[in-house]
DNA sequence: TCTTAATATTCCTCTACAGGAATATTCCTG
DNA sequence: CAGGAATATTCCTGTAGAGGAATATTAAGA
C-alpha cells in the first residue's frame, strides 16, 4: 500500500522518530518538543509538518501556541500491514529447505529434458 | 531504539520494499526477483546487499544462484515498537481535551497571578 | 498600536543515496 | 581450462531532503 510506504519514510528519519515517540506520550506544544529534543525551532516545525502531510500529527491552536498530538491511523495502517506477516513468521518463511529441494527437483527435470533433447 | 530506525529507513525505499514483500511468499533467487520486478539486476543486488546488512534477509548459495529469503526479526522488532502505542490508541491519545482543558486552567491560574500582582 | 512570544516559512548549502553502465567475481559444464 | 550463466562490485552522476540562518506570520497584552 501506498500510504504504507508513506508512513515508513517519515518515520524513518531520526528527529522525527523522536518526536512521534515523544508525542507517545500526550499532545504538545512546539516549544516543549524543541527544548526536549533540544533541536531548534524551525527544524522542529518543518519535521511536524512533514509529519502533518503524512497525517501522523494533527495540530490544535491554542492562542499562538500549536499543539500537536499524534494521529493513531498511519500507524494502524502499519500495524495491519505487518499483521500479514506475522502469520508468515512461524510457517514457511523459516522452511528454507522447501525452496531447496525444490530447487533439486527442477534441477533434475531440467537435465532429464537436456538429456531427451540429445 | 536504534535498530527500528534501521529497519525503518531501510523500508521507506520503494524497490526494497517490495523486494520484501516479494520475498514473504516464499525465498527466491536474484534473477527471479529481477523478473518479477522489472528492475535491474545490479540495484536489486545492491537493495539485497542493504537489507542483508540490516538484517531483514538471508542469503544461502545454490550453485551460481544466491537465493534470498526474509529474515523475520527486524520485523518483530518493528512490531513490538508499535505495540507500545496501541496500548495508548484508545486511551489518553485520543483525549486531546484534556490538554486543552488543563492548559485553559493553567491560563486561568495565570491571569489570577497577573490581576493579583496589581 | 507597539511589543513580545510562539511558530512558520524561505533560501541556501551540503550530503546520502538511488540509478545507470561497465566490469569483476563465482561457479557450473563441456 | 574455456565459456557462459548468475550475481556482485565499482565508479559516476543527479537529486531529494535535512540543517542553518534569517525573516515572516500570528496572536496576545500593555
Amino acid at each position: 500500500m501506498k500510504s504504507t510506504l508513506r508512513t515508513l519514510s517519515v518515520l524513518a528519519e531520526p528527529n522525527r522518530l523522536h518526536i512521534v515517540e515523544l508525542l507517545r506520550d500526550g499532545p504538545r506544544p512546539v516549544g516543549e518538543i524543541v527544548n526536549i529534543l533540544r533541536l531548534r525551532q524551525p527544524q522542529v516545525s518543518k519535521h511536524l509538518h512533514v509529519l502533518s502531510k503524512a497525517g501522523l500529527v494533527e495540530m490544535h491552536p491554542v492562542a499562538q501556541q500549536r499543539i500537536y498530538k499524534l494521529r493513531p491511523e498511519p500507524l494502524k495502517e502499519l500495524n495491519i500491514w505487518l499483521e500479514s506477516y506475522r502469520s508468515t513468521w512461524n510457517k514457511r518463511l523459516d522452511r528454507l529447505d522447501d525452496y531447496l529441494i525444490k530447487l533439486q527437483e527442477d534441477e533434475m527435470k531440467q537435465r532429464g529434458k537436456k538429456y531427451e533433447r540429445k
